[in-house]
DNA sequence: AATGAATGAGTGTTCATTCAT
DNA sequence: CATGAATGAACACTCATTCAT
């Protein structure tokens, strides 16, 4: 089985350590800085292909500061990866809520993540992600995570706030979540990530991939279709 | 904008090379234990983490010699792709074939192609390819169109065989395809992608999966619910 | 046709990045150091046979710190011939300056410019360049070159003053300042460059060939003997 | 001291097994045919640059074909330059023989020899054997020897009998034969091996060159001038 | 705290040579 | 006798990381 380092285990520095070495007043400035150059390097070359050479030029810092900030080259992939992550999905809490109709809020939720995405940038990470999950499982499944507690989740808990309801015939509303997600994107975001598509759906594609979604989605758990 | 490495254009050597140097007299059987060797590695390691020394010993190779059946790095990783992609899409054509009711049809092939991209194997020359789409875009839409050509579009002809038939009524039958082949996997495979899961779909899930998407895409698409 | 690579055209870094790299607070005390170990490697080796590895060890310097003092052998071989050509060719401006008559400024000149020329090192350094000529005559042409404008154009500069004087009968200048130079090393040189000879030749021998050198053209070029 | 390896002290094979081995009835056609390859690449690349496999391609001959006719890369070296040398020397000899006056013979001799030695391919040969001899002395000093003997000694032995014949008035006939061959390529041979000019000279040049060549000789040394 | 020169093990690749066919 | 696939040591060069300044 391969197991990936264990320091991917954890987003915090190995023993907690995070909080005395970065307690020391090392500046948050600077950290985003290098993260920001490394991200570019990162997206670009995955993690192998990255140098960290080239990551120092990208974020205008030198070797030893990079160091001291990062404890190596898996460290800073790690905090990179824990920023991204919870900046991609932020947000995603709300659209679910509100007074509006199933439907309504199907489509805005849809809407929104669909174009997320499908976004190049969102995409580079998936690859990168995608790319070295073998040899750090853990890094890639709190990856999906994200994702997945702020989508497939909060749906979940709507479609069964829905049927309880009586406004949905969803006998399973788990997979129901899954399938709403997959029907937004379907025959998009599988193209973009294998760079069969380059470049950013446009917004009348998602439109009308996310509207047929949520045709088919009540056409199959709709009450009025039972 | 990313710029893929020519070769990656094309599954032959430079300049169709191919004839000449590997009719040269080459052990068919050496060039497949090399790329047997380089699998492992590559699937491991990925492309960049993959090393061509680490690839030798695994084939129980020299180097010198592994030089000879492969140009260089990248020539050995096409090489593997294009076997591989061949080797794991083959036989899809046929599943939408004969005269089984489309119900069953639907069932047959998806079960088949969601057992086969939930795979361990299939999953982790996703995740490789995926990491390295960004510099070899052509690769990676290759990659894409084997799938999606022995698929999709098998999957596409099949419904407008049945929509002309008038047994579906299904506006967009490109739309459709897709929207079936992401029901069929709902909720399984990007959980596979991303290392959330990190064992095979029991067969169970795979029915149960799919007799779901068969259900959802009927209620959509079916002609008595129209 | 021989095409030499383009940056032995030149003895600065690419684009003149000489400045930019070179500028960076590098010490010159380890860059003498480097281009020392190189010289001993190229000289007895050539550029072909020479080993970085070899050259690192020569210098006391790991392989890493001589990539960053030069970016590549060949780098590394156009700064050392530079060097070389430079320290070699220094001084010979002088020589035919100053009051002495005709024929002792020849002698003295023929002295230094033969010692030189036959010295081992000297004689090492042109068989290294002569033995890479052919792929980078750039570098052979300025090495050459740089011999020639101290010896060759300085002569010839002193004969047609001397023939403007009236005390030399000389139809060209450019000729025979060439058939003086051959003159002084003439049976000596050839036999050394190709190895027939192996020691440096012993003064007594310079000053008999200079002198008869000096005879030889003075009785073809003179103005009394016209 | 540099201490050429031993095969280079002699041209045949070790212990003198070049009978052996040869006379077991190999193909001298053949044995041409690889030298034939050879040369282009050792002269293109030199020793060390040159790549057996190559060779091997440029003769149109396999590796182990090769190896039956030559022990390794120096024994095919060796016998190269050994086939070459007494190519591009021959027919020397009969130049100063004959009933020709003095001048007209050292005109002759001096245009064949200069056109000779400053031939591209001549030329080329000199800066190969150049570049490796601090490796192999023996192997430039043959090469040396084999125009000296043919030039430098038939040219000594002519000025000494034209000597005793009371036609020349010179001193030192062995320093006078180094003399006039130099003075025949003066200007022009150095400049050719060092790639300063990059094409053989034209007649005109050559004859001029000789022409002076032969005067300054006379001047020097013809009894009328004593 | 910050620098960037220094390290040396590592990389992908080529080599002269051998030997089973 | 001729072949060219096979070898593995050597090649030029890059890397993540350290540490004197």
């Amino acid at each position: 089985m391969p197991q990936g380092d264990s320091r991917t285990d954890s987003d915090t520095c190995p023993g907690g350590r995070v909080c005395r070495r970065h307690a020391a007043g090392e500046d948050p400035a600077k950290r985003d800085q290098i993260l920001q150059g490394a991200m570019k390097e990162f997206l670009e070359k995955g993690f192998d292909g990255a140098s960290m050479n080239e990551i120092c030029r990208a974020a205008g810092v030198s070797k030893g500061t990079l160091y001291v900030y990062f404890e190596d080259k898996l460290d800073l992939f790690v905090a990179l990866v824990a920023r991204e992550r919870e900046a991609i999905f932020a947000g995603f809490d709300a659209l679910l809520k509100g007074d509006l109709p199933l439907e309504d809020k199907l489509t805005r939720f849809g809407q929104r993540l669909a174009s997320t995405i499908c976004t190049d940038h969102v995409i580079q990470w998936q690859r990168t992600i995608a790319g070295i999950v073998d040899r750090m499982p853990e890094l890639g499944a709190r990856f999906y995570e994200a994702a997945a507690q702020r989508t497939h989740d909060d749906l979940n808990a709507l479609l069964r706030r829905e049927r309880a309801a009586g406004r949905l015939d969803v006998p399973d509303p788990e997979r129901a979540s899954a399938q709403f997600i997959e029907l937004t994107v379907a025959g998009i975001w599988r193209a973009r990530l294998f760079g069969k598509r380059r470049t950013d759906p446009e917004p009348d594609e998602i439109e009308a991939s996310v509207a047929s979604a949520v045709q088919v989605f009540m056409a199959a758990y709709g009450r009025t279709s039972g």
